[in-house]
DNA sequence: CGGTCTCTTGACGGAGTTCAAAGCTAGTGG
DNA sequence: CCACTAGCTTTGAACTCCGTCAAGAGACCG
């Protein structure tokens, strides 16, 4: 069965690669719907992650917890894009990262054995992964320059052009952890800011 | 013509992969080696990055230059090692990232075209790639944890165990760039944490 | 030798943290 | 529909890490 969420992968999938209709059915046939409820883990510290997720809509967080316990978010998984620990995913570790949806969420999955029969069988696949793989590797090598080299407010400049509208969605406390600051900082920055424009 | 550079990089590539004697000869086949010597650039940043390489001894650094006219490095290519700037390469797009040797250096190059034709002929070449990416993708994100949530003696840390041995191959002042610190402060912490030991 | 590059040292400043307290919001249950 | 609580946000003071500027000390070329 054709789901409207198997609908909207799929044509995800396509702007990128073509499929045979064939192709594309062997692919929807693999994938599998989940909802998570606001604040459930979709993965936990430790546990291994054995899916590839893509999200329908609704919004997770990507998190660990650093040495000093403090969260820290790698990313932002909103509708429309993809999230897996790929350590864990590929290498069957534990995983380092959690996630956890931030709001209702739909997401599809693949396991790990029907990821790999996918590539085997459609070469477009692999193709695909390759592309998302070399995309996910520069806009990590921006993130690094920024961390690196900008300060908290370019970076909240940044993030706000990178997930347009989700600061309305989402505590800014969860902004604070992604950029990299504590809430009360980034409280004190955003007045700061504020007092300049007025 | 197999030179000694050619056999290193196709050793480095069996030890991932399975090549028939054919597709190791194409492979091959398409290599050219270049030698650069210290200080030389491999990439300006502005140019398109036409080739991707594979370092067989010697040191490049890759870096950007901030918006405060600071130069960072993002990675030190070593003996054994892959550098290309991605986004040039694949998107055809002025380069961000310059690349310099800091010692004399000898690479093996693919130009774009060979390699996209290595991705046609020979499927466990893609494999590869694909391989390639997802590793760097991980490592990255390893980086970013550790610039956003390591303080400075950390990542230094991080730094000594992922280039074994390369401190005393350069100058100091460019672990800094790489850790993102100025060098007065790097030399501070290497006082402080002598100091700590005895 | 002399000049450039690199490394060290010190005083000061600013970005961001920590801790603590108080004000706000938004669920939740009665 | 109100009251209560738990979590989120703001504020402020003291503190830390790290940057900037400046000056001197080595070190490595030509």
């Amino acid at each position: 069965m054709i789901t409207m969420e198997k609908e909207t992968i799929i044509s995800h999938i396509l702007k990128h690669i073509t499929l045979s209709k064939a192709e594309a059915d062997l692919f929807a046939s693999v994938l599998e719907t989940k909802h998570i409820a606001r604040k459930e883990y979709l993965l936990r510290i430790g546990d291994i992650c054995r899916y590839d997720y893509f999200v329908n809509n609704g919004c997770l967080k990507v998190c660990y917890i650093d040495e000093k316990g403090v969260e820290c978010i790698i990313k932002f998984a909103i509708e429309d894009s993809w999230v897996v620990d790929l350590d864990s995913f590929l290498n069957l570790r534990p995983a380092f990262y959690y996630m956890q949806a931030i709001e209702d969420t739909t997401v599809c999955r693949i396991s790990k054995l029907n990821h790999d029969m996918l590539h085997e069988q459609i070469p477009a696949f692999q193709k695909f992964s390759n592309m998302r793989w070399q995309n996910g590797f520069i806009a990590l090598q921006r993130r690094i320059q920024q961390s690196l080299s900008m300060p908290a407010e370019e970076r909240y400049s940044s993030f706000k052009e990178k997930y347009p509208g989700l600061e309305q969605r989402i505590p800014q406390k969860l902004i604070a952890a992604y950029l990299g600051v504590t809430p009360e900082f980034f409280s004190l920055m955003k007045k700061k800011a504020l007092a300049t424009i007025s």
